[in-house]
RNA sequence: GGGUGGAUUCCCGAGUGGCCAAAGGGGGCAGACUGUAAAUCUGUUGGCACCGCCUUCGAAGGUUCGAAUCCUUCUCCACCCA
């Protein structure tokens, strides 16, 4: 199976502007292609892990990667599938999040000569003069069309600034820059990038009668239609700083029956065939297909021994709760003991697993909270000094654990 | 620049002088059930020293015994006119 029809039948591919040249193209590894990514954050999460992988498969099959950083389109702030204006970034944020995004690519995806190149857009857009800029490309906008595009359709409702309006003409700019730069020939991204890179396209067609190709990747949405990669306390982060390999690997041990599969085929490299032997899997057997793609994304994004931890320590604490090395742990200092003991409210709360003592009450108050196995039934609970001697683990509801020690 | 309507707790959205920490829904959290899934049912959902106190209804002032609700100014948003 080729390249271009193994994407098809992972369900990678939603959109293209010819399939026929592009499948030629990159399954011959002919493609220089890009893809963007704008640095809204300090880490990389899984969207980009998606785009990240994309970039591998095609690079294997020896076509050129460019990953573009948007340093540039950042201070714009993308407005597709966002229905509200976006907070503008402060210069700085942007300048911290490019190293991040620069740092953190580098694990994934092989830079340098002759292989995948990082290129940040802030190089050329930053300088860009007004009324050059204006007379050069805008004569070949529409407003009517743009209007049009699904990603404004959205905001009209809503409402949508000069500001946010122009990004489709600053990312459309971008393709045309690498066009020349670097023959650049085909751009990928996120499904709700389509308008933005058609706009890309259509610009270099008109600018260099050349042509120029676009793709996007299906999002990964979970059987409910929403986005998969967020929990309630933000994005699922590809950072181990910011959500520990522990975390990460429940994250995808959890996700529901009817997204195990389509998560095996769109994000682990595992060949084809073995996932379609999962697919065969019923009821309660498809934890171990779980267990499958929490431990490759977790090996993928944060190796095998830090995968190999995560699953360990899950399967100590929901097997019974000895043996504890991996899970997530904090260190109480003097200023948690009041006369030598904390209560129990005070270590859910430093711990993060609740927000507040009033969330930690009520967590105590409903049967939520044990410790070591023993269900604390006292929102008065306190603990000496020495009981942290011993392991010491909170589990909170039924998959929230957490160690203690001094 | 002129006019109109709006800003409510995580989100949507009720509330137009005291009975408001604020209806209802969504989401979250916890319990039961279970397979670390889904569905369902129950409880809960501002904070704290929790039968009490404190802070919230875009911001700042004011009227009043008392304001999310009334007045003034300001900020932001949508729509209409230019």
């Amino acid at each position: 199976m080729q390249l271009y029809e193994e994407l098809v039948a992972r369900g990678l591919i939603a959109q293209v502007t010819n399939e026929n040249e592009i499948k030629e193209m990159i399954n011959n590894g002919k493609a220089v292609f890009y893809i963007g990514f704008d640095p809204t954050a300090d880490s990389l999460h899984v969207g980009h892990f998606m785009a990240l992988c994309l970039m591998k498969r095609l690079q294997m099959a020896g076509n050129r990667p460019i990953a573009l950083i948007g340093g540039g389109t950042a201070m714009i702030g993308d407005p597709s599938g966002k229905t509200d204006m976006r907070k503008m970034m402060t210069t700085e944020t942007i300048r911290h999040n490019v190293e991040c995004f620069q740092k953190q690519m580098s694990k994934f995806i092989e830079f340098g000569e002759g292989k995948a190149m990082m290129v940040n857009n802030a190089d050329w857009l930053l300088d860009l003069n007004y009324m050059d800029l204006l007379r050069e490309v805008g004569p070949h906008f529409s407003v009517n069309r743009m209007l049009a595009a699904e990603c404004y359709k959205q905001r009209m409702e809503k409402g949508l600034t000069f500001l946010e309006f122009n990004y489709m003409i600053m990312q459309s700019f971008d393709f045309y820059t690498l066009f020349q730069k670097y023959n650049c020939n085909m751009q990928f991204g996120g499904d709700d990038q389509w308008s933005n890179m058609l706009g890309g396209t259509e610009l270099i067609r008109r600018k260099l009668g050349k042509d120029a190709h676009a793709m996007t990747i299906n999002l990964l949405l979970n059987s409910e239609g929403k986005k998969m990669g967020k929990t309630e306390s933000g994005a699922v982060w590809l950072d181990a700083e910011k959500t520990s390999p522990y975390e990460f690997f429940q994250y995808w041990r959890n996700v529901s029956d009817a997204d195990v599969i389509k998560c095996l085929k769109m994000l682990t490299f595992l060949p084809l065939e073995e996932i379609e032997a999962m697919e065969k899997w019923e009821g309660s057997a498809l934890n171990q297909a779980k267990e499958i793609l929490a431990f490759e994304l977790t090996q993928l994004v944060h190796g095998t021994e830090a995968a190999q931890k995560a699953k360990e320590a899950a399967a100590a604490l929901f097997a019974g709760g000895a043996n504890s090395e991996n899970i997530p742990t904090t260190v109480l200092s003097e200023e948690h003991f009041i006369d030598g003991t904390v209560d129990i409210l005070t270590l859910l709360v430093t711990a993060g697993m609740t927000a507040s003592k009033s969330e930690a009450r009520r967590a105590v108050e409903q049967g939520g909270v044990s410790v070591n196995g023993n269900k604390v039934i006292d929102a008065k609970t306190v603990y000496a000094k020495e009981a942290f001697a011993e392991e010491f683990i909170i589990k909170k509801g039924k998959k929230s654990f957490h160690k203690i020690c001094c």
